[in-house]
DNA sequence: CATACATTGTTAAATAATTAACAAAGATTT
DNA sequence: AAATCTTTGTTAATTATTTAACAATGTATG
């Protein structure tokens, strides 16, 4: 697996789609795909399903297609999700309790080892088996944990806080729900979600029509 | 406010983001910034900033920049966040349960008017006082409402049939959380946020290095 | 086994988005 | 009031991404 081009954003969010769909396929006995079926199942052209395949190896057999599984088990690869991942989430609020819950992630390979908060009427309490400590144990359960990814679901005001602890603890990468910019080291990977900046595009163009 | 040109999806993102800077900064008592202090608090290059806002118009003042306030609401004004919209949310699983009291989107104009879930025993229940109303309701409850907004929150194997519902009962755009790819008639704006799939970019990034 | 057909992988073309450069316009200083 | 400084708005250059086209390659058919 080898990650010498820049590979578009984009493209790893569709490479993730494509698994979903694969999978799906695999299941209902349809052994082999052609990047028409890809593309259709998920929204997108034919050749951009081939172009962002091409970006890491030859998947298929021209004149056939590709096998399902096969494509499935190289993409998984490719996203890193051929093993488990530990994660700690912080903020046991009502954002960070309902991602502590959240089927999909397990689905994905993605293990939510511990939540964090600084509440003292949270501490030590559980959330659906997912013991929640304090923000002074935070360093040393990552390491216990092997934690490498950290979501942050905390007040924007202490994002960043939060942040400079994670990274400082270990962690390599995060995402982050709270409502603004923050900044890590640079090899750290972040990505920020504004939920409510979803709803704002939707607005957007709704507006005028 | 005019929209006559396509405007890049990433500049509504960033819309988002410089409004809630110069909110910030209008109640710090900062009653002037400058693209390059919009770009720092918000992580990006100052032509950026300026070229987003130019697709919109004429907002600063040569040698000066631009009015904390002023700016603040013409943003506003152009994601049509200015007024307040009524919210569905569809599910009323983990997943909907926080996106129904999360806080975000009431600072932002969003009102969560009502849930729906098909299970009969959540049925007749609140979330924060919202009410939770059967699906055979929707319609109903949707014009009702005048809500233009849905969020989806329900397995995928369930998405297309609830986004189906959500545009006959006139909902104008959708979010969907369900890790599936779902289908429209072209006038309704809808967008994707699978949140797995953002835990995958991460150990995309972290797989190799 | 030659011909027709299907579908990939790849190269080229087209489109889109970002960054850089700078003239225009206003504020400040001497 | 001329000269200098600042910062916008806009145009041009650059970079990135997507789409289209097609040669390469394998399968199926007569």
């Amino acid at each position: 697996m080898f990650k010498k081009f820049k590979i578009p954003d984009a493209t790893i969010g569709r490479l993730s789609m494509y698994s979903r769909y694969l999978i799906e396929a695999d299941k209902k006995g349809i052994t082999t795909v052609s990047s028409q079926h890809i593309a259709k199942a998920t929204g997108v052209t034919p050749a951009q399903v081939r172009k962002d395949l091409a970006y890491f190896g030859e998947f298929g057999t021209r004149g056939v297609g590709y096998n399902s599984r096969e494509l499935y088990n190289y993409i998984m690869k490719i996203l890193g999700l051929n093993k488990q991942w530990s994660v700690a989430i912080v903020g046991a609020g009502n954002l960070g309790r309902a991602l502590s819950q959240y089927k999909g992630f397990n689905q994905r390979g993605f293990n939510i080892s511990c939540i964090f908060d600084n509440d003292p009427k949270k501490i030590g309490k559980k959330i659906s088996n997912i013991n929640i400590y304090s923000f002074d144990s935070l360093a040393e359960k990552v390491k216990d944990f092997n934690i490498k990814l950290g979501i942050i679901a905390v007040p924007a005001s202490a994002a960043q806080e939060v942040a400079d602890k994670l990274v400082k603890a270990g962690v390599r990468g995060i995402i982050n729900f709270a409502p603004v910019n923050i900044t890590v080291e640079e090899n750290i990977i972040l990505r920020r979600v504004d939920l409510a900046a979803q709803l704002e595009y939707l607005t957007y163009y709704l507006e005028e029509i």
